[in-house]
This record gives structure tokens, C-alpha cells and sequence, in this order.
RNA sequence: GAGGCUGUAGCUCAGUCGGUAGAGCAACGGACUUUUAAUCCGUAGGUCUUGGGUUCGAGCCCCAACAGCCUCACCA
């Protein structure tokens, strides 16, 4: 045992002594701090008596409860930071004003202990709001010394590991994960409003398919089967509406076996979104509402910070081009000349021997175009042969009727206008297959789904959207794994 | 999977040319009833990530492993 755990053991075993539980019980009706600071004006301040140095003042009773996470001990007179998840307020406790019994437990405290006091809202003589504490309740017992009082954690693993702590000593954490939660109530309120049904689908997929990925494999023992961890959310919420649930969305983890950086983590949340009867326009409008009522519900501008010197301006409508437009202007090739294209990959270094145009032309818009995307910006009309779940423009088979959504570089959303033949699906999901290995490619052939097409899926719009980069980019956050609680990590050495 | 950077006290960080391991905060003891990252006096706290190697001598140089971060690849 370290000497700071054995310190606090010791007040531990003297706090029980005074017949107090060192764990706490139920403490009920404390108020939030930020609502006991926003009581401030009713404290009431008299003129200085003669020969007295003080205004005698009067303000509201008051109880709250919180960490410790200043302390400042003057003798027999202690100032204490309080912090609980709506804010921070300055204690007085003096021996005098608490008496002996009560004192006895403030000698017990330690940075960190959770406590909770009731007493008079007021001001110190340098002006800080601060319940004069009148009784002390202890709540809980804190072994661990916090992290440094004024920097806090800084290390970017101690963060992730022990995020119980990053919440509660690194500025802006908290704030963050309310926002997010913000958000995704947002989104389904949003979704709500225009009629969408949430629903549970499988996370076990006998066929993990809607997406190309690698998926997690696991088995299950009774039916002796593998399974895969779902990639996408995709052909459920399909099979639901051929089954006549002509709204359907589901918000929830999807799992990718691939590997980790600032914007990827094995799981991490998705939005798909299903209109019987409409199609990628009708996505791209809802797409926008989502976003914009999510701003607002956040309590956000809708121009928003970006790192040092950047903005993100939210304000719909958001630019819209199509993909050969954005070719041209950024590849500096005609989009529709293949060997033109070609060439231009073969500059880049990106092999063409042997694989389809399209296939070389979406890695020459990835090389080029993706990354200068700073929008937001709807990319209209994907080449059809790298879209298998896409209907085709009616004019243009060579076109997919589908709208990725870039801010900032980043895919956010992606929607298409549905492809609801099944004979074009199975033939596509065949297609897709051959030279490819299966888990890289989108289509893995699905005959239960395609019996489900069978049976008359609407015409329909469907949308994708990634949550945790969206979350990433209404919160200023560089890395995903600010925006999820709990990132994947090797686990700890044992020392 | 490849490359680069980082790893020193509970936390935040110094550590010169290879020559006895440092500071602040936190802790402990003391003073202090209006402090604000309180202040002042004193005390204690280290397997320098781990394992090898070079050297009379390694926190420092070399090799490997582990973990994190960044870039790339895969992917959203």
C-alpha cells in the first residue's frame, strides 16, 4: 500500500470511528450547483455597521452535494471546492460554525471525498459565492490520490483507461459526453417527429453483410454455428420494410474488425434511416434537418469551431455536387474519358492492372477529392458498379443514386435511393463476388434477403449515418476516441 | 500490418558531457477564522516501463519486448 492510500485508510478507520459510514447513504434534496449559483441574487447585503469590517448578509439556504476538489486549510477555517456535474462552488466550514462533532469529520477529508452540506449561500470578503457550511455530511471515501490539482491528466492513456477520472479533472470532458447524449436524443426526437419507428435489429448476423468490412467472428455453442458481430444495419431495416414498416430507423453499434486511428474504433454507432416511398433526395433533406435540429437542441450556433483557426458552417442549405464534378475539378481529368482516369491513377500510384474503371476511378477520388472536402457537402451520383445496393438513375444505368455527405474530410453520411429488384440484387451481390475476397467485398450474397425482395420491397431512401464523427465534428474533437467513453485498448500490463 | 515519437515519485514535468535521482502539486507533522492552483516552516516518498548488451560506471548509448500517441495501410 502507497503512503497516500495508507493515509486515507487510516482517516477511513477514524471517520468509522466517529460512527460515521465512511460510503455514505441516501442524501436526499441537494440541489445542482449551477442551480444554487444561479441563486446568487437573492442574497442580501446590509451596510457596514459602525467599527464592524463586514456587511452582514443574508442569503438562501442551501444544500448540495459533490467531489472535493480543492482544499485550503487555514487552521480552523477550511475553504473546499465542490464540483458536481452541473458545476463548482467554494465552501467555508469554520469550527466555530460547524461545531466539534462536525469539525471532527472535516479533519477526516481528503481532495476527492464526496460530501454533502447544507448552509447559507453567500459571500466571501473577496466576493466568491460560497455556501457557508452550517452541517457536513460525508458521502464517500475517496483511496486514490486525484491527479495534479491544476493540470490534471494529461496523458492520453491514462485518460482512456481511467476515463472515470478524465471526466471529472479534465476540463470540457463532462460537457462533451452531455453533448453527445444531446445530440443522439436529438436525432431521435428528430426522427421521431417525422414519423420514424426505432427498432431493435439482430447484432449477431449469420451473414455480415450492408457494408464491406471484416467482421468480428464469434460461435455460438447451442446451435454450434459461427457468427459474425453486425458491420451495418442495412438489410434488416429492409426486410422490416418489405414487412410494412415503411419508417424504420435503428441507432446502435456496429462492429468493423479493422484497425484503429483518430477516426476509426472497432465499434462505434450508426444511424440507419428507411422511407418507404421516397429516395435519396428525401435523405438528403432529412439528412440536414437531423443535423441542424441537433445544433440547435446542443444549444450551438449553427457556425461552429474547427481546431485552431478553422469554422464548420452548418446554415442549410448544404453545398451540393455530383461526383463527376467534383472529379473534374479537383482529379483535373474528364471523369467519363477511362483512360484519361487511368492515367491519372497511374500517376498516383495506384494499381489498374486487371480491375474495374470505376474501381480505379473511386480510388483516384479518394486519393484526390475526399480529403479537400471541407464542406459540409452532399457528393451526389456515385459510378453504379461500386454501388451493389443502389438503384440506378432511370436514365443512367452507369449511375448510382447516391449522396455521401463530407465535412471536413470526413465521410458522415451516406444515402442511397434503394435498390429494390431482387433479380438486379442477386445478380449484383454474384458480380461483387467474383476476384474479390469476401470480406472485402459489400456484396456477400444473401439469399434470405433477396427472398425478402422477392416479396416486394417499397421504393424507398435509405440513410447511413456515422454517429461518433458527427458527434466529432459538433464538438471539436480531433480523435473518436474523445467522443466514446470507453475506446478499445490493449489491455493494462499487471506490474 | 509498416514507420516515427513518447514512457522518470500518486499526478504534471526537469534531468547538462555517461559519474550519488530533482522540482511543483498531492501526502505526513506544525502555524494560521475570509482563502482562491492559499501561504509559511519541516518530513517522507523512486525496480527511471520490462529484459538484455556496451562500459570501471547507464535515467542518458545499443538491441529487443510492452503500452500510448501520430502518420500510412484497411475502413466509416
Amino acid at each position: 500500500m502507497g503512503i497516500h492510500e495508507e493515509s486515507r485508510r487510516e482517516k477511513l478507520r477514524k471517520l468509522t470511528e466517529l460512527g460515521v459510514d465512511p460510503w455514505g447513504q441516501r442524501f436526499d434534496d441537494h440541489q445542482a450547483i449551477g442551480e444554487i449559483r444561479a441563486r446568487e441574487s437573492e442574497i442580501i447585503v446590509e451596510p457596514i455597521p459602525e467599527g464592524a469590517r463586514d456587511a452582514p448578509q443574508s442569503g438562501p439556504k442551501v444544500r448540495a452535494a459533490g467531489r472535493i476538489m480543492l482544499m485550503r486549510s487555514k487552521g480552523k477555517l477550511m475553504f473546499l471546492d465542490l464540483q458536481d456535474w452541473s458545476g463548482r462552488v467554494q465552501l467555508m466550514m469554520g469550527r466555530k460554525q460547524v461545531g466539534e462533532d462536525a469539525w471532527a469529520i472535516a479533519e477526516c477529508l481528503d481532495l476527492a471525498d464526496l460530501v454533502g452540506v447544507d448552509g447559507e449561500l453567500k459571500r466571501t470578503r473577496t466576493g466568491e459565492l460560497t455556501i457557508f457550511v452550517e452541517k457536513l455530511t460525508f458521502l464517500t471515501k475517496c483511496l486514490e490520490p486525484p491527479p495534479e490539482k491544476y493540470h490534471g491528466m494529461t496523458d492520453a492513456e491514462l485518460r482512456q483507461r481511467m476515463r472515470y477520472l478524465d471526466l471529472t479533472y479534465s476540463d470540457g470532458v463532462l460537457e462533451r459526453f452531455l453533448r453527445r447524449t444531446k445530440i443522439v436524443q436529438s436525432i431521435r426526437q428528430t426522427l421521431g417527429g417525422e414519423g420514424f419507428v426505432e427498432i431493435e435489429g439482430p447484432t449477431l448476423h449469420a451473414i455480415a453483410g450492408g457494408a464491406a468490412a471484416r467482421p468480428f467472428v464469434t460461435h455460438h455453442n447451442a446451435l454450434d454455428m459461427q457468427l459474425y458481430l453486425r458491420i451495418a444495419l442495412e438489410l434488416h431495416l429492409k426486410r422490416l420494410m418489405v414487412g410494412g414498416m415503411e419508417r424504420v430507423y435503428e441507432l446502435g453499434r456496429v462492429y468493423r474488425n479493422e484497425g484503429i486511428s483518430p477516426r476509426h474504433n472497432p465499434e462505434f454507432t450508426m444511424l440507419e434511416v428507411y422511407q418507404a416511398y421516397g429516395d435519396y433526395g428525401s435523405m438528403m433533406d432529412l439528412t440536414e434537418k437531423l443535423i441542424v435540429d441537433a445544433i440547435d437542441a446542443a444549444g450551438l450556433p449553427r457556425e461552429l469551431p474547427w481546431g485552431e483557426n478553422a469554422t464548420i458552417n452548418f446554415e442549410p442549405p448544404f453545398a451540393r455536387k455530383t461526383y463527376d464534378e467534383l472529379f473534374a475539378e479537383h482529379a483535373g481529368v474528364d471523369p467519363n474519358d477511362a483512360d484519361a482516369v487511368s492515367e491519372r491513377a497511374t500517376k498516383l500510384e495506384i494499381e489498374t492492372a486487371g480491375r474495374h474503371a470505376d474501381v480505379i476511378k473511386n480510388d483516384v477520388f479518394e486519393e484526390l477529392v475526399e480529403d479537400k472536402l471541407m464542406g459540409p457537402i452532399f457528393v451526389t451520383d456515385y459510378p453504379a458498379s461500386i454501388c451493389p445496393l443502389t438503384k440506378r438513375k432511370a436514365d443512367n444505368p452507369q449511375v448510382a443514386e447516391r449522396f455521401e455527405l463530407f465535412i471536413q474530410g470526413m465521410e458522415v453520411a451516406n444515402a442511397y435511393t434503394e435498390l429494390n429488384d431482387p433479380d438486379l440484387q442477386e445478380e449484383l451481390f454474384r458480380t461483387q463476388l467474383k476476384g474479390l475476397a469476401e470480406d472485402d467485398s459489400m456484396a456477400k450474397m444473401d439469399h434470405d434477403f433477396i427472398r425478402a425482395l422477392r416479396s416486394g420491397m417499397p421504393p424507398a431512401g435509405g440513410l447511413g449515418v456515422g454517429i461518433d464523427r458527427l458527434i466529432m465534428l459538433l464538438t471539436d474533437s480531433r480523435s473518436i476516441r474523445d467522443v466514446i467513453l470507453f475506446p478499445l485498448l490493449r489491455p493494462e500490463q499487471e506490474t
